[in-house]
DNA sequence: TGATGCATGTAAGCCGTTACATGATTGT
DNA sequence: ACAATCATGTAACGGCTTACATGCATCA
């Protein structure tokens, strides 16, 4: 489980509130992380009791007040520790690919829509990730700072990342193509 | 949650016990779908009770008996009103993307024992699939079935998820080469 | 003698999803 | 007037993981 470690990574870059750490599941971390507020707020909870973080109580006007998160000693030597531990690759899951192969004993058009949609879904992701990279990392101060310092770690790193994400969207754009030629082969006509 | 539709379609391919339908998820469906024996045994369970398959008792000879599991008539027609049903594309989680993130805050050099680990396992992976695909769709037999028969649907399906399977490998192989060749950049000799 | 494979399970606990809940402010 | 955004939660249910448990057969 990472999602404390997330938090964490999150926290390091950015102290925040529950609901800002919300809002970045959904944007950046999202990219290889999910999150809903309902976890988010249980595990802060938890991680407060646990030395892990510690809130400030932010007053702001014409808003509800918030409780901003920044990351504690204990904190930051459980992130090292975990880091320093290995973790095993993770195996995929992808319930398309369940469909894809029950298709045999149904009807393999009717998968074709499907697939459509989730290659759409794709492009889209796609484009957003290379819209955010053009604004985060071509900028034209881009390698201007002196260089290995860690702000340059924490940016490279991210890009890497995010790079990460932009091969896995055209990878799945790639093979939806191949599942889509490999359908059409079994339509209602044959 | 898909893991009583992915049982579903391996049983359609072919009858077999909770055991055996265990080690096919560390094998081939495992390519896209884990389970372990304590989940595959509850859902078979929960499965019969609800008459999606049926349970046939086989006595083997040296060996335990088996319960040896088929789909039944109301399994098929969930497996299709499944398939019918739209899904959202899954968000993909990344532990290691998250300490490729976290590395910023500790020592990136660190992580790079961790990243040749997991790209050492992705090389082996592509390995066995494209063992996997030369043994079961490059036979000398390969296309010579006629064309556009139940089987083949069945076996081109297999292939095109392998073909995914074969993809992702290569694509997670290729970014973690990006990824080592960026933690080199903040190695300890900086 | 000990490890591995075949075969099937129980129990505990955490993780994640969905639904429900509140309440102010801002924009259309 | 209605929807969206900011902000924080509770409750219930089900999924998944880990550990524990049994027992026979085979092979080194």
């Amino acid at each position: 489980m990472a999602l404390e470690h997330a938090i964490l990574v999150s926290l390091l870059e950015k102290p925040g509130s529950g609901y800002e750490l919300a809002r970045r599941f959904e944007r950046s971390i999202g990219y290889f992380w999910t999150a809903t507020h309902q976890q988010i707020y249980r595990v802060l909870k938890r991680m407060e009791n646990d030395g892990w973080v510690e809130a400030r109580e932010v007053p702001q006007q014409r808003r509800p007040d918030k409780r901003e998160y920044s990351v504690a000693d204990l904190g930051r030597a459980a992130l090292s520790s975990w880091l320093h531990d290995p973790i095993e690759p993770e195996s995929v899951r992808h319930d398309l690919a369940v469909k894809i192969r029950g298709a045999a004993f149904d009807d393999p058009a009717a998968l074709i829509r499907e697939v459509e949609r989730h290659r759409q879904t794709h492009r889209d992701r796609l484009a957003h990730y290379l819209a955010g990279e053009e604004r985060d990392f071509t900028g034209p101060d881009a390698g201007a700072t002196a260089p290995d310092t860690p702000l340059d770690a924490e940016r490279e790193l991210q890009h890497v990342v995010l790079r990460g994400g932009i091969a896995y969207e055209r990878m799945m754009i790639g093979w939806l193509d191949d599942v889509l030629a490999t359908l059409a082969r079994f339509g209602p006509d044959h």
